[in-house]
DNA sequence: AAGTGGTCTAGACCACTAT
DNA sequence: TAGTGGTCTAGACCACTTT
């Protein structure tokens, strides 16, 4: 409201007291747009803290927070001693993540979950070896496939630990299980899990499954869980077509 | 040195002001553990930032960027006038990155990069449409493979713009190019990349060139480069052999 | 010695949520 | 109204780099 005020420079380069956006952000945005706009290069030095203080009227921890969160997010590098410097955009430092694969879940009414197998098997070597037990003992096997708009997307096999105390498998059987491991639902159960995506070529069974051609490629995450005790309690593979999930992202300085 | 004082609780939950860590760093770790060890489970609500101060005997800044870095870190969710609370393990928040992929590049002892092709050809409809230029100007086509251990990995197919009165060519032909973009040169021309990931199956040509059985598997990373001006620069792919890249991460409270 | 980033304090005020 | 997180100040001191 009472905006349009103080020293005449290029307005949108002035902090804005009365504005919902903290100052440390909107001071991260004024100083992204100058990157984006070119006016300081990769490799550039960006003004000294102390210089910021002073332009844009905040303390120095709010500059200091500033600076924190463009290197957060890669804009900028520091060297104490010497300076910040704008960053040059760096494939390396590319991230990826699940968030897409998160909503397929999220959105119980186009999606269902169809359980093919639940049964007790043997613990083959690999899944042994995983859920650190011996190989031949018994471990919960299922398979499920995920279906959005009655087509298949996801096929899904995994082996969980065998506790005749505690049985998960009810719990794990539906698809509330599914739907938890990607919203927050309250499984106070798990602590970490490790996971690894690979490209890997469809099997028959699977082909079969996700009603897709054979040869076709799929995107493979491959998923071990863990207990608060540092225990295994599952493992499994994710399968899922190719043509239904894929990774975006963007580097550099994006402003759009 | 002089450790070894103070009130007689549990040792390490004392922030100590004589370590190289900084107090904010070693509160993250501390509750980090607490978390890990099951004191705090899931949901549970962290004591108040007041709380904090007291029990550990710092300012009210140094507890709040502790519990900056702990949400930032997917740890803690804060909800203001409620609390801190403990988050589940959640696989949508699990994020991937491309270090692994770099490192092929920055090991120039045992990568090398060789030059299949360079010429300037009519620009297709896909290509132009990413490159924003008409289908049919004259565009840059470049194919090169890159070799680990004298073995193919990567193959990359790419289109620059053809501006005669820059030609980039020479630049971009050479090794120096592709390490540039992973590792972080003074390459001072873009601005933004995006990046897009596939599971593809290989091609004929590609299969031969990096060696790999037909039909298999690959990762293809689809890129599009700006400048500073927006204006798209570059744009192409990497194909790399599924058995020479995968993408690991971990999802929760990773104590290891 | 001067300038830089990095940490930290001891308060203040605000916005929000619960009771 | 009391308690919570969220922002911000105006300094202080330190570690490091450059000259």
């Amino acid at each position: 409201m009472k905006r349009r005020a103080g020293r005449q420079t290029k307005d949108a380069d002035i902090i804005d007291r009365e504005a919902y956006e903290p100052a440390y952000a909107q001071l991260a945005a004024i100083l992204r747009r100058q990157i984006a706009e070119g006016i300081f290069r990769p490799g550039d030095q960006l003004p000294s803290e102390a210089q910021l203080c002073r332009r844009y009227v905040v303390s120095p921890m709010t500059v200091r927070r500033t600076i924190n969160l463009l290197a957060d997010q890669g804009v900028v590098s520091t060297a104490q001693g010497r300076g910040t410097f704008v960053r040059a955009l760096e494939l390396g430092s590319a991230t990826f993540n699940l968030h897409e694969l998160q909503e397929l879940f999220t959105d119980t009414l186009s999606t269902e979950i169809k359980l093919l197998d639940v049964r007790i098997v043997s613990a083959d070597e690999d899944t042994a070896c995983k859920l650190k037990i011996k190989a031949g003992k018994p471990v919960i096997y299922i398979r499920r496939l995920l279906l959005r708009h009655k087509q298949p997307i996801f096929y899904h096999r995994g082996y969980l630990i065998f506790d005749p105390i505690r049985p998960i498998v009810e719990a794990e059987m539906d698809i509330t299980s599914l739907q938890g491991l990607f919203t927050n639902a309250d499984r106070t159960i798990l602590k970490r899990g490790e996971l690894t995506v690979r490209a890997i070529l469809l099997n028959e069974e699977e082909a079969q499954l996700l009603h897709a051609p054979s040869p076709s490629a799929a995107f493979s995450l491959e998923h071990i869980f863990y207990d608060f005790d540092d225990e295994p309690i599952s493992a499994g593979w994710f399968v899922c077509r190719s043509d239904a999930l894929l990774f975006r992202t963007t580097v550099g300085i994006d402003e759009t």
